[in-house]
DNA sequence: TTGTACGCGTTATCAC
DNA sequence: GTGATAACGCGTACAA
């Protein structure tokens, strides 16, 4: 089976190859019954267009890309449907490109950028340490989602959408603590990690201190590194290395949902109870955490409208108009089971001296 | 920004084009000295090939495709990872392609084949309405995963690797029945589903039937068309409009892990318990089944094991060594607490006149 | 070891 | 409405 060129095609139907390309393309100057005889052909004979051909002749393309760190990732997956339909709805083509755990993203991006003449970038995932010059590389606008970073000013094609990772880490442990508890486990990511995993350990910090409790290093627990990142798994194996070393504490407080799963696996597995024994919260909104039992507290980032402000904002900056460079969404802090629906005191606090506030 | 090409790096380190080429692609034929100096350039400019060009010239690429239908399933994480070390590991590069629900996944190969001049694919859900003309049109050998397909013997270039839907899900449904099960409902996908759903739910029938127990069309469950499928959310519709019209029945079996939890949150927020008022089982052994509270029992497919032997059969297909075309691996019974353990039975038995057989 | 010239398959720009 | 032809950016015989 050969491969068949637009040339061959032409030849087939005794036309000129600009014509097979007009019927293919859609060109409003072709003769309707010239292009249905030259679609019968094509059909006939299964011609397919290199693509890698139209890209490098193509000047425009209408395409937008959408890089993804960790594809695998629960937390993309609503985004990625909304970003695809948004995309679409402004007749745009739409990539869906993954990108592996050690490549750089924005080499990623720019490769893509030339390969497919995109007119848009977005980025899912990664992206917190910027590197200026690379950035600068980039000559169509992108936006930046789900990452809460601070964006050069010069860099004028460029957008970034999240939360305010520090203040929803703020709300949800300040909750915990007009809840009573005063002996909170963080469970976070790797020392070395300076993303979000930073931030949200910084709101941690901050809302102790306003709840005057001291800051305890023993109480910071952090994922292991031979397994994969927030993952159940993880959450799992750390809390129960937590658990049978005996630590004293009241209330778990994982910086993801899929963390704080694990974490309550390991609490029952040890014999005790979610919220009785201990309490547990979550982080992100995932779906697991409203069907899990018990329901896991959690803080609900709005991911579809996160998405289609992405979408906005973009093709804001596409079409030249004015947009709006750094959007915070608000999140939402949604009261689970697991810490005991936040009205009950966990009786793990019952011996306590602390009285449930508010 | 200019585009800078080939041409502008060749000029700039008053080299020819050939030169700049070989110092790009690691050719051994060309001196160190000029190689690094080139290589100095193209940094400092930020030259970035094209690789619509590359693509459209080269021959050989060395590349190996997986196309995935359904990328935020979470069925496909563990495997999808598998395939890309491999993959690697041969020392082939990886692309992942995600085909969008209604998008004809052979379309899709057919292009990118010719796009990326691939040597393999691996197909990842889908592929279950084999249309064979078109499956010719794939000049490259092709691995079909996870669907239970059967192959045309005239296919030369082409294998299938699943588990046996059908006698896994018997496998399933007799232990339930063993367990004492009489009334089972099962979960399973819409009426016109000629994929897993349906071989599911034969074996469904078929284990019944050895079982003695007659098929009741009143307990075949099926998915909400207007909910995404195969989510936890359309198990716990469902499952909670089952409740509520009060069919009798001691157990559910879903054909996926996710509508199992779905099925168990439902029952939990009618204010029933699992094991002892209804027992569940799912299918697929996703982590979250062990995670779950109850764990959930369920059928685990070797994932990994499977990624493996995709890998192994497709390269034994690109080197022409004989290679097997269908292969067909057995999952295992995992018994979760949702089941009560296998061992006691559910109260939900205890008024019935059923014996816990084995 | 290096440079020139051609062609990969397509689309865009002309003429007709 | 249609056909020839010049790019698009790169890899690679082939000649030097």
């Amino acid at each position: 089976m050969e491969q068949i060129t637009i040339r061959d095609v032409a030849k087939l139907c005794g036309v000129g190859v600009s014509t097979v390309s007009r019927a293919i393309n859609n060109h409003p100057d072709i003769n309707e019954e010239t292009k249905q005889m030259i679609m019968d052909i094509i059909k006939e004979y299964n011609y397919v267009p290199n693509n890698s051909a139209r890209n490098l002749k193509r000047s425009d393309s209408k395409t937008i890309a959408v890089l993804v760190k960790g594809i695998s990732n629960p937390f993309f997956g609503p985004m990625i449907q909304v970003l695809e339909r948004e995309v679409e709805k402004k007749r745009y083509s739409f990539v869906l490109q993954h990108v592996e755990e050690e490549e750089d993203e924005v080499e990623v991006a720019i490769q893509l950028e030339k390969e497919k003449r995109l007119k848009g970038i977005v980025f899912l995932g990664g992206m917190y340490s910027h590197k200026e010059e690379r950035l600068c590389q980039l000559t169509v606008p992108y936006v930046i989602g789900t990452v809460n970073i601070k964006l050069p000013q010069k860099l004028e094609q460029c957008a970034a959408i999240s939360i305010d990772d520090e203040k929803e880490s703020y709300r949800m442990v300040d909750y915990l603590c007009r809840c009573g508890h005063r002996k909170i486990v963080i469970l976070t990511a790797a020392r070395d990690d300076a993303s979000i995993g930073k931030c949200r350990l910084e709101g941690y910090q901050r809302a102790l201190e306003a709840n005057g409790i001291e800051y305890d290093e023993s109480l910071v627990v952090r994922m292991k590194k031979n397994l994969q990142t927030y993952t159940i798994k993880n959450g799992y194996e750390v809390t129960k290395e937590l658990l049978d070393a005996g630590r004293e504490f009241t209330c778990i407080y994982a910086i993801s949902d899929t963390l704080a799963i694990g974490a309550c696996k390991a609490i029952f597995d040890a014999g005790k109870r979610v919220p009785e024994d201990y309490c547990v919260a979550g982080f992100d909104g995932l779906d697991i955490a409203e069907y899990y039992e018990p329901s896991v507290t959690t803080i609900r980032q709005p991911r579809e409208e996160m998405a289609s402000e992405i979408i906005r904002i973009l093709f804001d900056m596409i079409k030249k108009r004015p947009a709006e460079k750094q959007v915070i969404f608000e999140a939402k802090l949604v009261e689970g089971a697991s810490t005991g629906g936040g009205r009950r005191a966990p009786s793990a606090l019952a011996g306590g001296s602390s009285l449930i506030k508010e």
